[in-house]
RNA sequence: UCCCGAAUAGCUCAGUCGGUUAGAGCAUCUGACUGUUAAUCAGAGGGUCGCUGGUUCGAGCCCAGCUUCGGGAGCCA
């Protein structure tokens, strides 16, 4: 039996007027889905049907005695239900439409006693807890519809762009990036390994005939492809086995990283700041009414906090205030000096000094971001001994206002977000063979293990830039969540992968 | 990994100074109610107070260890 989604229904029938050649009023449909609440008065039964394709739950109504008892009995929130009816204009305020029953199929029954979720509000601590079901939740849905519209804005956009979708590798022998712990990927015995003569566990017996692990971020594979298909973009898993325990890091999370062949840091500062901004106004517009009900969320919640900790714009309006605002520029050494000057730092209500050299610290971003721009900020030209080997090397010293010099720096940049902090790093890579080389002298890196990737650089070299986007960050502010457990649906973290 | 906090009914929480039978709201169930909107009203059922040990005449409450969760920091995307 074919059925119609609610999306479809209600998309229909917006604006209800039953004169209208294309309304589905007086028609007979059949909707499924599963129950969010049963109403019962004297005369009626009211069930609100939800199916996913919409925030939006659809009402069907049956007259009082006209459904058997046993059957209504079945009818509980969680259960799954096939209706069949006639859509009419509602008699209650609540809804345009509502299908009024001629016939229930239950699918499957959902025992009050036990199913989880009820019909009143839960925490997300709660629902954590019940990762599998919580995408039948009004918020989790909207989370996961708006993370798949992400997902497709960014193939689009890139797309759209002449970039092409290059598939990096996820199991990897590569360690050279040193961008995090890695899981290993092995299937010797755990218990009883083949060993070496010296007593280490013998890799060369294992699958791949050397040590491999999962992939902590595409971009060197991205470069290969880069420099032969000129605009790429991963867009992948990536795995970190630190033991991160924060709102802003995953085990397991989507990373996104273009690399673009004659790009300069310039161009890849337009480009992050034109593609965050694309990505925003195609969720603004495709998930208007998920984002509505998140924004309702955030407001109801900031009015339980104390005023001074409530956030001055909504939701809705900090991702317009994004998509209208030019990013602020300036670099890392300018950076450092409006930092140093500023109040908190003449207070000393830093935890972290400033001075020239030091990796930036969250509260130095989030007082940057929040406090001093109040918006999203592309922080460039880093020193070099705080950034990954690949980054090309500054030839001009950085100067700041009153003439000071300082130095080395790279062609770095970070893009700083309200709420999250690093939403975006990137850079223009090195491409003199060279000056990498040295670099990976300088900081122990065998360039043998890496070779195919330095024969970028031997065999026909070219400026390029790129970045990588943590695409579970990006949800995470599109939605105004709070903890990045929350925007995936099954979150991988220390201790945590039971669904 | 470090710092701080928490763990009591299905959920969210209260539980005074260590003292009789551990409470509330929501959810569930039963009944009432002329079309309800997370309905409303009345009633009922529902507890290994995270685990282990200790102090005490007596522990939900005090102490120690462990576990898990939350917030912050570090690592980073």
């Amino acid at each position: 039996m074919s059925y119609l989604p609610i999306k479809q229904l209600l998309k229909a029938s917006s604006g209800v007027d039953s004169s209208r050649m294309d309304s589905p009023v007086g028609t007979t449909v059949t909707v499924k889905g599963w129950v969010r609440t049963k109403r019962e008065s004297k005369n009626a039964v009211f069930i609100a049907l939800n199916d996913g394709s919409t925030i939006q739950n659809i009402q069907a109504v049956a007259e009082a005695g006209q459904l058997p008892e046993d059957t209504l009995k079945l009818i509980t929130t969680g259960s799954c239900l096939a209706i069949t009816g006639q859509i009419v204009e509602s008699q209650g305020s609540g809804q345009a439409i509502e299908v009024k029953i001629t016939d229930v199929v239950i699918y499957g029954t959902a025992d009050p006693e036990k199913y989880p979720l009820q019909p009143k509000r839960h925490s997300l601590e709660f629902l954590r807890e019940i990762a599998h079901l919580r995408p039948r939740t009004n918020t989790f849905s909207a989370i996961l519809r708006i993370r798949h519209a992400l997902a497709f804005a960014i193939h689009k956009y890139f797309n759209d762009n002449g970039f092409f979708y290059l598939n990096t590798p996820i199991i990897t022998a590569s360690d050279a990036e040193g961008a995090g712990e890695m899981f290993r990927v092995t299937t010797l015995d755990a218990i009883k390994p083949p060993l070496t003569e010296d007593g280490k566990v013998d890799y060369n017996q294992d699958f791949f005939g050397r040590e491999t692990n999962l992939t902590v971020s595409g971009q060197l594979e991205g470069e290969l492809g880069a420099m032969a298909l000129g605009k790429i973009y991963t867009f992948g898993p990536t795995f970190r086995a630190e033991n991160s325990n924060t709102t802003r890091h995953l085990a397991e999370f989507w990373m996104i990283e273009p690399e673009m062949a004659f790009y300069e840091l310039k161009d890849n500062m337009n480009l992050a700041e034109d593609f965050v901004k694309t990505v925003i106004r195609y969720a603004l517009q495709h998930c208007a009414d998920d984002l509505a009900f998140l924004d309702n969320r955030l407001k109801e919640e900031e009015k339980t906090k104390k005023k001074e900790e409530q956030s001055e714009l909504g939701l809705l309006e900090k991702l317009q205030f994004v998509i209208n605002n030019e990013f602020v520029r300036l670099t890392y050494t300018e950076a450092v000096d409006i930092l140093m000057n500023s109040k908190p730092a003449k207070k000393g209500q830093f935890q972290f000094e400033v001075k020239w050299g030091i990796d930036l610290q969250s509260e130095h971003e989030r007082y940057l971001v929040e406090k001093h721009f109040k918006k999203p900020v592309i922080l460039t030209n880093y020193p070099r001994a705080i950034k990954a080997f690949y980054m090309k090397q500054d030839v001009e010293p950085a100067t700041n206002a009153r003439g000071e010099v300082f130095g080395p720096t790279v062609r770095a940049m970070d893009v700083l977000f309200p709420g999250i902090g690093e939403i975006i790093g990137g850079s223009q890579r090195e491409e003199d063979l060279d000056k990498l080389v040295a670099r990976m002298q300088e900081v122990g890196i065998d360039p043998e293990a890496i070779w195919w990737y330095l024969d970028t650089r031997r065999f026909g070299t070219a400026p390029h830039a790129g970045f990588g986007l943590g695409f579970e960050r990006l949800v995470l502010f599109v939605t105004g969540m709070g903890n990045i457990r929350d925007v995936i649906p099954f979150p991988r973290a220390p201790k945590t992968a039971e669904f």
